[in-house]
DNA sequence: AGCCAGGACAAGT
DNA sequence: ACTTGTCATGGC
């Protein structure tokens, strides 16, 4: 049997969950009135925010303990992080301060690594409500049903033995066959996801890059958005604008261990006001 | 109709 | 080492 957890966090300070669950890193949350609701860790979450306060609804198994789903969220949601002292350096940067200014809240989610692995080479030449889509159907076609009726997402030894055909109600068209390459690679344990956490960065990204269809900006991604690598910082059209039209000397070399968090507030910064 | 979307890849210089 | 066409799909 199952049950639902509730947690209240009292202090969760920069984190705002609008902009962090909908600025282009995570495409499986979605909200419902004053509720987000996403699965982690194959867990249903439903999350209300009112100012530094964020409720948690968690639906677990009915033997978890509510230590060890508080571990879970202020892991997902890099609670720990000192983002104020992070910001702090970023504000000697002028276009930094604004991206900032423009959009605080934004932490960089810990997703599962495959989770994030499957979803970037989703997002390749694709826009994001597009991305969401494949990956929603992606889960509800092989994901496990959870009790709310929600859906898990699909482990890589369900994708694994499965076809491109397999995969045409997703209509994820030339991805498919990066989808079940990436599923292959992991499930036969020639790609140990787990390892990438401390491997030397630039090891991590080639052993990535041998994956069909997974090259230097959705090998960053899946870095920074599923094994927390800060360091990364992913070029795709946007952040290309950024780099030509805001940033041309780059980082200052004193940020680039958290080059990751400056490239999504510029992401953010730059989508939200490009041509308005 | 043509272009673009959180790119990668192969083939061609 | 750089440049170009191609790869599905869908919204504008």
């Amino acid at each position: 049997m199952h049950k639902v957890v509730s947690i209240d966090k009292g202090n969760v300070n920069t984190l705002r969950l609008d902009i962090t669950l909908d600025c282009g890193q995570c495409f499986r949350w979605e909200k419902n009135g004053d509720a987000w609701h996403g699965v982690i860790f194959g867990k249903s979450v439903t999350a209300r925010q009112q100012g530094s306060n964020i409720h948690f609804d968690v639906v677990c198994e009915e033997g978890e303990g509510v230590s060890e789903i508080e571990v879970m969220l202020d892991d997902y949601f890099d609670l720990t992080t000192d983002y104020p002292a992070i910001f702090n350096e970023f504000s000697e940067l002028d276009v930094l301060r604004k991206a900032i200014d423009f959009a605080p809240g934004i932490h960089i989610l810990k997703q599962q690594p495959w989770e994030a692995l499957c979803s970037f080479i989703i997002s390749q030449n694709n826009n994001i409500p597009r991305i969401k889509g494949i990956i929603s159907r992606l889960c509800e076609s092989f994901g496990v049903r959870l009790p709310d009726g929600s859906y898990s997402f699909p482990e890589p030894g369900v994708l694994s033995n499965l076809t491109p055909d397999d995969l045409a109600p997703l209509r994820s068209g030339f991805r498919a066959k990066y989808i079940i390459d990436a599923a292959k690679r992991v499930a036969c344990g020639e790609i140990v996801l787990d390892g990438l956490y401390s491997a030397p960065l630039e090891e991590a990204g080639k052993a990535l890059q041998t994956i069909l269809g997974v090259g230097p900006k959705v090998s960053d991604c899946t870095l920074l958005y599923g094994l927390h690598r800060l360091e990364c910082f992913p070029l795709d059209v946007w952040m290309k604008r950024v780099v030509k039209e805001l940033l041309p000397c780059g980082l200052p070399k004193h940020m680039l261990p958290y080059a990751g968090i400056a490239q999504q507030y510029l992401f953010h910064y730059m989508r939200s006001t490009y041509g308005k």
